[in-house]
DNA sequence: GCCAAACCGGAGGCTGCCTCCGTATCGTAA
DNA sequence: TTACGATACGGAGGCAGCCTCCGGTTTGGC
């Protein structure tokens, strides 16, 4: 159904055997996503196909041997924006001390939560449609999240008697808020902070 | 704007002063709203405004008079939902024993919050353009739960430990849990009965 | 019963999703 | 390098759904 492919693609249940995608088709793919990004996060639901594809500079034919409906391209976005999160995590744990890991995923994760509120409901559209999809994002972050997480409470600069789903469902529900603003999210992200560093313990 | 007359039309922020609708032009909106709730529940987002305005058995003009934009309609169904289920409060309290009413309104309440699952992709749409559609609905409908939760609680039938807001958080959360169906919903219901009647109390 | 105000209805405009197919490009094998 | 089959491109156009417009009808106060 779509490209098996490359790191963007994502894996199908049946892996259907195909050669990879020939260049051209490639480039369009990914331009497809990020141009369908950038838009969704200015339009929200208003968003046109035809806008996307104007965007990607590619034809609106080719958006759509690509992502057959328009659910498939936002499907397509949303995996990315989990991917790079996940991406993310190993990236910071690997570079930074498991503190300052913490902070820049978290900081991250807030960003990727406020984009994903934009669209949330074309995302919800998508989820009723394929519930798996909700939950195996949930699930790969949820890992993510325990990686930089688990690594800072090793080290004792975070405290451990909170687990990845509570930090999760803490600022997840706080960036879903309907309150929220990107503001407000890191104000109280430096709040959650603070709650979470040891040196201020008790 | 919305005509701001009659039982089922809701009070608008500026009340403007204006003769009742007329008697055909009344039993139109009424008869729109109730087609609109039942195509809504079958067909969910699929459901066109052709299909409602012939269900009714009016034209599409006559819908568009009442209902400038789709979202208008949506709305307006959802706020007979709210409506009814603040009725049913009143009524269960006067009419039947204490234990009994909050039984026969939480059961109500299960049942509005699953018909609300079916289009709640539109509505999340009404929310996002009208924030304040979400938070008024909420207030009401916990008005509603204190006065039947309360009235179990003076008469000793229900624990007073809890309050009206956990008590739609809890049920409210159950029912739009990704995984909820009515019998499930049934299910959990009396179990959630069973934790808050006094006499299984240790 | 009369008349102005209010309302009805559905043809049609417009926009956005998606399809179709002739043309262009890629990758491979000679 | 060339040639050719497989693959991908693009945009005109079909189609459906949202919404507008306005000529004809109904209502209700006098």
């Amino acid at each position: 159904m779509r490209p098996t492919t490359a790191a963007s693609a994502p894996p199908t249940g049946i892996t259907t055997i195909r050669r990879p995608l020939r260049a051209d088709a490639q480039r369009n793919y990914d331009r497809l996503v990020s141009a369908a990004h950038s838009v969704l996060s200015e339009r929200g639901s208003e968003a046109s196909m035809e806008e996307i594809a104007k965007r990607a500079d590619v034809g609106v034919g080719t958006l759509y041997r690509h992502f057959p409906r328009r659910i498939d391209l936002v499907e397509a976005v949303y995996r990315e924006g989990v991917e790079s999160l996940v991406t993310l995590a190993t990236s910071v744990a690997a570079d930074a001390t498991p503190w300052d890991a913490l902070v820049e995923w978290l900081d991250g994760f807030v960003r990727y939560a406020q984009s994903k509120r934009v669209f949330l409901t074309e995302l919800h559209e998508a989820f009723e449609k394929n519930p798996e999809l909700a939950l195996d994002s949930r699930e790969r972050i949820r890992i993510a999240a325990g990686l930089v997480l688990e690594r800072a409470q090793q080290t004792g600069v975070a405290r451990d008697d909170i687990d990845a789903a509570d930090l999760m469902q803490l600022v997840g529900g706080m960036c879903m808020a309907r309150n929220a603003s990107m503001e407000r999210n890191e104000r109280l992200l430096t709040l959650v902070l603070d709650g979470i560093r040891t040196t201020a313990h008790d």
